[in-house]
DNA sequence: GTCTATATTTCGATAGAC
DNA sequence: GTCTATCGAAATATAGAC
């Protein structure tokens, strides 16, 4: 599953992601990507069957990284329990958006190209379970509404103030210093 | 400045407004958008000179939208003034999100489209002011950097959770509840 | 594994009749 | 103001040599 660091496959898609980012999923060609990369656009039909198995094994990456967390989201069943957890899940998400910020800038940027792929099968594997888990606990009616709407704020607070830090608060601020703030913030809205 | 309303051009508006969030800007053709209204593609361009400018015209619908907003917070200079504001300001964006939810997802959805439109002159004259004022407060070294990640975050808190309404919470929650939930829990992280 | 060359499709945009 | 017909560009994807 984890494919050698420097392998030509994993340097198609960390550029791919870069200009995924850059000019937008639509806009970016294969002819380009394989351009930055130094061989041909045919080449790359050699590691991937389509371009949207490009952006399907970018799409994964997430997912691998955000395993842990859901699983513990999954067992999050009553009230108590997932008031209790959702400070200390916010806090893994800030550490994730930080460590990984051009992933999650992706699936921000791209949300229309995303929805190619919700068919295809090894994307439903690995998503359906993912979804139920959200459900679990923003969907539970076990919990009351104004709690699971504050959670949702507070995923979406931080996801806004840290993929957007530099364009929001300038360039010379120190992202570990918004992140630090950014906690401070959202834990005033999930802890009562 | 105002168009009639049931005419072509805003019907034409109307529709790619639609399209573009079910498919995406670049994946919805003129094609598709002249065959919802019953024309043809050729006939869109006797009121649009190119694709971009459609959707140029309903970032427009956007600035014509906040434009009472943002005059508020350009004038906001100090500390204390920017404080006292942003809860009712918020508010206001609240309102604003619930009775154009279309136009704000087009906006969240279509990240990388927008960016092809920002050297259009027509966007730059209506957008230059927009981000000084907001410069003025994310951005003012005299507001601490605290209050300006929870503004942030609230901006965000609202836009992810009532855009998102149905998909995170479900199909059977009632709008306005929501709307409810969000006004308290973003209150919370403005107001010290 | 990577190349050249090409097939195929689709799209934005234009010309000109009505 | 809307149409038919078409142009030209660019993209994804494939075939087959090396």
């Amino acid at each position: 599953m984890a494919k050698p660091p420097g392998s030509t496959k994993e340097r198609i898609l960390d550029v791919a992601l870069r200009l995924f980012n850059e000019r937008g999923y639509d806009k970016t060609s294969l002819r380009e990507i394989a351009g930055e990369l130094g061989i041909t656009k045919a080449a790359l039909y050699y590691y991937f069957e389509t371009k949207r198995q490009i952006l399907l094994e970018l799409h994964l990456r997430l997912h691998a990284l955000g395993e842990g967390i859901l699983e513990e989201v999954g067992r999050l069943d009553s009230e108590r329990e997932a008031l209790a957890a959702w400070p200390r899940l916010v806090d893994e998400l800030i550490d994730e958006v930080l460590a990984n910020r051009e992933l999650f800038i992706l699936h921000q940027r791209n949300q229309n190209a995303f929805r190619e792929i919700v068919d295809d099968p090894r994307h439903r594997a690995a998503n359906e379970d993912v979804e139920e888990r959200f459900r679990r606990v923003l969907q539970n009616p076990a919990i009351p509404l104004a709690d699971r709407v504050r959670m949702a704020c507070a995923m979406g607070g931080v996801l806004t103030a840290l993929m957007g830090a530099n364009a929001l608060f300038g360039d010379d601020v120190p992202a570990d210093e918004v992140a630090r703030h950014v906690r401070a913030a959202v834990h005033d809205l999930v802890r009562r």
